[in-house]
DNA sequence: GCCAACGTTGGC
DNA sequence: GCCAACGTTGGC
């Protein structure tokens, strides 16, 4: 059974669009504790819903698979990079990224405010107050009703 | 651009 | 370990 998460991603950084060119990427320059230790529970097969924030339609864009498990994020070691963190070792990383892969884009972007209107969807990480967090877990119930509304 | 809600850092 | 100051995220 797979597990259900939802990555956030600025559509004017890196949208569905280009994952789709892409097919495949490295989830990278992830910075915060909370939304790494999810990264690292990701197994090969989770389904990850691709959320667009900042941005003209926020909401849930797109669909991927996790196709390869957490391993060490490279920029944390490139000091050239905004990412790079000096205090991150080879032998020792801070910072982890999976590989997620394509699966498809939705006919339409599912806002904010209509995610907020699904009862299944009142507890999450995403509809709470605050909302910050970049990578955080749905329940498997959540994750296959949200599917079924493409 | 504004602002609320966090997260992080560093002094003590 | 506490907390103020500061930085960041993200909705609007």
């Amino acid at each position: 059974m797979p597990k259900y998460w939802l990555v956030k991603t600025e559509e004017d950084v890196y949208p569905i669009d280009q994952l789709k060119k892409d097919k495949e990427t490295l989830w990278d320059c992830v910075r915060n504790y909370q939304a790494r230790n999810f990264l690292k529970e990701m197994e090969k097969g989770d389904l990850v819903f691709i959320y667009h924030s900042n941005s003209k339609l926020t909401g849930v864009a797109g669909l991927a698979e996790v196709s390869q498990e957490a391993v060490a994020d490279p920029q944390q070691f490139d000091k050239k990079s905004d990412y790079f963190d000096e205090k991150a070792t080879v032998e020792n990383p801070r910072w982890f990224s999976p590989k997620l892969k394509f699966k498809k884009q939705f006919a339409k972007v599912l806002t904010l405010s209509e995610i907020k209107e699904l009862a299944y969807m009142k507890d999450s990480a995403l509809t709470n107050k605050g909302n910050r967090l970049s990578v955080l877990p749905l329940t498997t119930n959540q994750g296959m009703k949200l599917l079924k509304e493409f």
